[in-house]
DNA sequence: TCGATCACG
DNA sequence: ACGTACGTGATCGAC
């Protein structure tokens, strides 16, 4: 059976380019594009299995869509330097790849797919489309899918006409005239002005076609019918151009040359070896390059270590001479929660050997040495989540402490929004010798289990193995990217500081929620039987769906939004359809009421160490984009606190130690002085110099009146504002929160620029800052790259010019909390204070705190936090104490 | 396993 | 014209 893969090379290439880092190999050729379409191909190869393959590209300037429309393509930019001189290399690789491309002077890349899948068609072979383009979607039939990549390349989505129809409600054929209607700015199809998608398809459905829609005019209403019929001509226009050509002429006998017969590898292995793809190499396995080639080809695919297990027989002095000389430790653990986790061994590197002790190893006899090893400060660790290990390795008894080296949170510092931080994957990035995927060994969900010994040793070996030779290179990545100081004096610190509230733990008492939830169930039953007798009938009111058909069908309320599957029945339209009927309110309260008792009473209750009466969070280091740390297991960091029956929660969080008070400091307006230091903005700085209330200021200057004539609406906009400015405003994100049009927002906006200069200058400066380097920067020099700031779908390019002007603001925000609780820690323990640090909550932080050091305590915790970082903007922090947390305010 | 919802900063 | 506010985690129901 055949199967042919058709792939629009220009529309891969551009998308590749965009979604991949800047990468470059030693002679300085950008190879970032030819990488992640590589990557693809790989995907494909694999996935698909095809028989046939063939990449197409556009040929020439000039196409025959310009004969009549010569502004086609008009408004796009010049295609970048950097992805120009990727292009011959890229079909070059693919000659190594083996796999055909076309390109036909005066036809683009789709018209060729689209002859292509017309011969699919009359021949009846399966053929899948892929590009990044959605006009694709017109060649869609029987015989033919369509993948569209998502996510830069990383993803594809798969269309077939039934999907086509369930998405757009659609025929393939349809798909151009929608693009008729609306048009497509990025190739400067103009389409009718005034309709976008939306309309486009409301009309389709009516009409059928745009021919139709034209013939259809007067039963348009209004400005509508006026714009059709003024651009009848560019509908028309449009539609053709967005039409895929399927008559380019192409050879019957052209198809054989499209038979894929896999590749050469010491041919790909070569041009690999050009390109520096080391990973690729390893992951193909493909020959290394024989004498005399290329120096990476140095690096040797093989690990070349012996393999030493440590069972009860090993000699103990051996095992103190290799401890002496120890370069990594991995230590593994399996489980989410390290303080319930297993422990399953540890191996480390010590000269050219690795030595690996499984559990019962490491906590029998012979590995007392090795414990205390571990336990030793002096004896420096480089190693991989050790943050992680200090904590399962607390609860099975044994100490850690003097962490040199931690690999999982450099990867973290050097790029926080990759998601996959296991060795598996870094080894692969950083082309060292592969590490077997932890599923590959262990297996997961149910099918969990440790293997034997020598497996596991193998496994935890080539771990180690790989630690050893990831750390040169992230060290020297660091270093590079300026973040060696971030690394070593913030994060690693901030580390052994979070473990240590981690193993403390805080208080709960559980006849505080006990009681809490007694009287929620009431209430909860309460409330649903009275929603049932609202109702009509008895229904699972936890099911969106079943809540959905009650109120939009049984009922008749208006539905406003929808989701993918099906009515959405969020808060926000629940609370506009309050007035239509009672039972709106109701269902409101009792999701309140049955959140706090899920979520806040039975959670809470079921995560209460039975030894230690407390709860043990853990913080997680390595997984917001923005440098903030998450909590889990349980997630300390979002106890209710707005709505008062919510708050009550904090009544059972209480000090461990009897007399003691729990004393919480929170930062008064970080994020807003943050950004008055960073975009140095005069009259922001002054209103903190100042000490004033800042949405009180802003409305003031916004709405241009004094003090006494601000009122608390008045107010409540500017705060709005002041959010929206610190989130990356746009006036759409303003009138959703505010209730007013989207005009009126745009106005305030733009009013808040006016009187907020620097801000103006600082959100215009950071995001062409972000397209030149590709990435934004903390005051610590914390970065998060932003590739997808030059994409050239709109919604992609906004996410990230928001999240541009929000990252160095929320991130140098943790930065500095982050110094104060390192600085926090050390200042305690050199007063030697009885006080404990237990939990931070963004711009919070929770201590308990004995009697006699209450008063020092209130003074010392919002000195340190204040002076956690010297700016030119005062920080300050507010500082409140009680009996428990809901005291504390 | 995923999406919807809602708790926090 | 396009269509969202930034960052998280836990729970539930549906698949």
């Amino acid at each position: 059976m055949e199967k042919w893969i058709l792939i629009d090379g220009n529309s891969i290439a551009y998308r590749a380019f965009f979604a991949m880092p800047p990468l470059t190999n030693s002679a300085g050729l950008h190879t970032n594009a030819v990488y992640g379409f590589t990557n693809m191909l790989l995907k494909l190869l694999e996935e698909e299995k095809p028989t046939h393959m063939l990449v197409a590209f556009d040929a020439g300037k000039v196409t025959f869509r310009h004969e009549g429309y010569e502004d086609y393509k008009g408004g796009r930019q010049k295609t970048p330097p950097e992805l120009s001189e990727q292009f011959p290399v890229l079909k070059e690789l693919l000659q190594s790849f083996g796999i055909a491309q076309f390109e036909l002077s005066g036809y683009e890349a789709d018209d060729i797919i689209g002859t292509l899948t017309k011969m699919a068609d009359e021949k009846q072979v399966q053929a899948v489309v892929v590009s990044g383009d959605k006009d694709m979607l017109q060649l869609a039939s029987d015989h033919v899918t369509i993948a569209l990549t998502r996510k830069g390349v990383s993803e594809i989505e798969r269309y077939n006409p039934a999907e086509i129809h369930e998405k757009y409600g659609l025929t393939p054929n349809q798909i151009i005239d929608l693009k008729g209607l609306m048009g497509d700015t990025s190739d400067n199809i103009p389409g009718i002005p005034g309709v976008g998608e939306k309309t486009a398809l409301k009309m389709l459905h009516e009409f059928g076609s745009v021919e139709n829609v034209l013939a259809n005019t007067d039963s348009l209403k209004g400005k509508m019918k006026e714009k059709v019929e003024t651009h009848k001509e560019d509908a028309i226009m449009s539609k053709k151009l967005a039409t895929i050509f399927r008559e380019v002429p192409i050879e019957e006998g052209k198809v054989d040359e499209l038979a894929y017969n896999g590749y050469d590898k010491s041919q790909l292995a070569d041009s690999f070896r050009k390109l520096e793809f080391k990973s690729l190499i390893e992951r193909l396995d493909l020959p290394e390059a024989g004498a005399g080639a290329t120096r990476e080809a140095a690096v040797p695919a093989e690990a070349n270590y012996e393999l030493v297990i440590v069972d009860d027989a090993f000699s103990a002095d051996e095992l103190t001479e290799a401890l002496a000389g120890v370069d990594c430790v991995y230590i593994e653990t399996a489980g989410d929660n390290p303080h319930q986790a297993q422990l399953l061994g540890l191996a480390f590197t010590s000269s050219e050997k690795v030595y690996s002790l499984s559990y019962e190893a490491l906590t029998g006899t012979v590995g007392a040495p090795v414990r205390a090893w571990l336990a030793d400060e002096d004896a420096p660790k480089q190693g991989y989540d050790l943050h992680k290990a200090e904590l399962t390795l607390f609860w099975h008894g044994i100490e850690y402490r003097g962490t040199s080296f931690d690999v999982m949170l450099a990867a973290y510092l050097l790029d926080p929004t990759n998601t996959d931080q296991t060795l598996a994957f870094l080894a692969g990035k950083y082309g060292v010798p592969a590490v077997a995927s932890d599923e590959s060994v262990y297996g997961k969900g149910a099918k969990f289990k440790v293997p034997d010994v020598e497996v596991l040793a193998r496994h935890l070996a080539q771990k180690a193995d790989g630690l050893k030779r990831l750390i040169p290179l992230q060290y020297e990545e660091l270093e590079r990217t300026g973040m060696s100081k971030l690394y070593f004096e913030l994060e690693q610190p901030l580390s052994v500081v979070l473990a240590g509230m981690e193993k403390q733990g805080i208080k709960v008492n559980p006849d505080v929620l006990v009681d809490l939830g007694k009287e929620l169930e009431t209430n909860i039953e309460r409330y649903k039987s009275d929603i049932y007798t609202h109702a009509g009938m008895e229904f699972n009111i936890g099911s969106p769906k079943q809540l959905g058909e009650v109120l939009f069908e049984k009922l008749g309320l208006p539905a406003k939004k929808k989701t993918k599957t099906g009515y959405s029945t969020d808060a926000a339209v629940l609370e506009e359809l309050e007035p239509y009927h009672e039972i709106v309110r109701l269902i409101l309260h009792y999701r309140q009421l049955t959140k706090l008792q899920s979520t806040y009473v039975e959670g809470l209750l079921k995560e209460i160490n039975k030894d230690t009466g407390k709860v043990h969070t853990y913080y997680r280091q390595t997984i917001a984009a923005t440098g903030r740390l998450s909590s889990q297991f349980p997630n300390l960091q979002n106890i209710p606190i707005r709505m008062e029956e919510g708050r009550r929660i904090r009544k059972a969080f209480v000090p461990s130690e009897p007399g003691w008070y729990i004393l919480a400091a929170d930062y008064s307006q970080i994020e807003l002085r943050v950004l008055a230091q960073i975009s140095g903005d005069e009259r922001l700085k002054e209103a903190f110099i100042e000490d004033m209330d800042i949405h009180t200021k802003t409305a003031m200057d916004v709405f241009g009146v004094e003090a006494d004539q601000v009122d608390a609406n008045m107010r409540r906009q500017a705060k709005a504002v002041n959010f929206g400015i610190v989130y990356g405003i746009s006036d759409f994100g303003l009138s959703n929160n505010l209730g007013i049009g989207r005009k009126e927002a745009a106005r305030f906006i733009e009013q808040y620029f006016e009187v907020f200069q620097g801000v103006r200058g600082y959100m215009d400066n950071i995001v062409m800052q972000a397209r030149r380097d590709g990435y934004v920067t903390t005051l610590l020099e914390r970065r998060r790259y932003l590739p997808e700031i030059k994409a050239s779908n709109f919604n992609l390019r906004s996410f990230a010019e928001r999240t541009a002007m929000n990252t160095p603001i929320q991130g140098t925000a943790a930065d500095i909390i982050k110094l104060a609780m390192v600085k926090m820690d050390e200042t305690l323990r050199e007063r030697g204070l009885k006080s404990r640090m237990l939990l931070q909550v963004h711009d919070e932080l929770v201590f308990e705190v004995p009697d006699d050091e209450l008063e020092t305590m209130k003074t010392l915790v919002p000195e340190v936090m204040a002076g956690a970082l010297q700016l030119n903007v005062p920080l300050k922090a507010d500082v409140n104490f009680g009996v428990d947390w809901y005291e504390a305010k």
